[in-house]
DNA sequence: GATATACGAAACGCAGCCGTATCGGACGCC
DNA sequence: GGCGTCCGATACGGCTGCGTTTCGTATATC
């Protein structure tokens, strides 16, 4: 394969290292490919809306140089999407209940950019697409809830939490809250908090008498 | 409106009651047509995959019959989508614990349902279809969570919620924690119950010591 | 400067879909 | 049996997108 194609290992971004024989592959019209498709993906209705051809002309590229680098529309897809990771950031400095307000603040905050509506449009076709999907959950989802697992464990390390807590659980709930709701619709104010101390605490009445200085 | 088009308020079923000037429309066709566009909304990636021209072939009816019925695809959708309503059924029987686990269940099993996987497609077109995602979540979004939101009150007035619970974190910790994930994989066995105890228990250490029966 | 590849633009044939129109026939009422 | 409407089938012009090919040009290494 890299006799005859020049190693064009597709949508790896592997710049050839030892060799070079032609002009090489414009970096910069790269990134405005995955761009623009990434734009697509989240503006349009699901994986059926992104058009090579519109993602070209948001790109401001030849189709050409689209087919050069990735086979069909369902290949492209999926190095934008592996390309558009954002793990969350492991605040690990605090208490349980501190770290978990920061991620639920994260993602409340979120819902409303590209990568949340992206994830709708790609859950909801994932039946249509399933190596996408699970390449997509592999690839973006999975480091995300590693970050909330890292938090559980430690606060469950620590005796922050209730020892049978199961952290999957947790994070369901958690993400659940912040995220399952179509991106048109705000959260109430305060409400990452909420969720949160909802988690925490519990909302059934408690079996022993409780203090009662609110969480 | 009534007079040139012998009463075509469309997509209603209002079958006119007095009057009926030619051959009645066939309820059957209706309902191919109701059935085969949930079909596809279900299956195709989004709004963007179903086409009218598929739902008369799947519908074993000709393009007209649609059209005579619904101006666009769009309308199509929402009319389909409105009689696509399956609310919750309220257990009403139990201890608030006992009948968020029939809801639970209930959830959980219905993740792989149509009705789900056409939620995840009208979501995530949300911002493409404002008007489409609105009435969804009228039509049928908000009576579902009504039950739930029904049965929380009753645990509050009968005191097996702690006072100050919000029943609206409630149910999107519930609702999330059960729904958001793609209808593609599935839940982990007792996940429900889990979720349903975890949401009425908390999973924070407690401040005092707790009568450690596990829940 | 020779060579090799990438670039954007344009055009291709093919397919699918939209929304409309036109059929012959079926159906229900008067 | 006549009338009005609906039925499914088919075809239309127009549009959009796919994936390929062919341009002339640009940009690297040798």
């Amino acid at each position: 394969m890299s006799e005859t194609t020049t190693g064009q290992t597709f949508a790896t971004g592997s710049v050839p290292v030892g060799r070079a024989p032609g002009r090489p592959r414009s970096e910069r019209a790269e990134k405005a490919i995955i761009e623009a498709t990434l734009d697509l993906l989240a503006e349009e209705s699901g994986v059926a809306g992104v058009s090579i051809e519109a993602v070209a002309a948001r790109a401001g590229v030849g189709k050409t140089t689209i087919y050069r680098r990735w086979p069909n529309k369902e290949a492209l897809i999926v190095g934008a999407l592996a390309a558009a990771k954002r793990p969350l950031r492991d605040p690990g400095r605090g208490t349980v209940r501190e770290d978990l307000l920061v991620l639920a603040r994260e993602l409340g905050a979120e819902r409303r950019d590209r990568h949340a509506r992206c994830f709708w449009n790609v859950a909801g076709g994932a039946e249509k697409h399933p190596e996408l999907y699970a390449r997509y959950r592999h690839d973006v989802i999975e480091p995300r809830r590693e970050v909330l697992r890292r938090v559980l464990r430690r606060g469950l390390d620590r005796g922050e939490l209730r020892p049978g807590a199961d952290p999957e659980v947790a994070i369901a709930l958690l993400v659940g809250a912040l995220a399952h709701r179509a991106p048109l619709d705000r959260l109430p104010e305060g409400f990452p908090e909420a969720v949160v101390d909802a988690v925490l605490g519990g909302i059934g009445a408690e079996p022993t008498v409780r203090d009662d200085t609110g969480r």
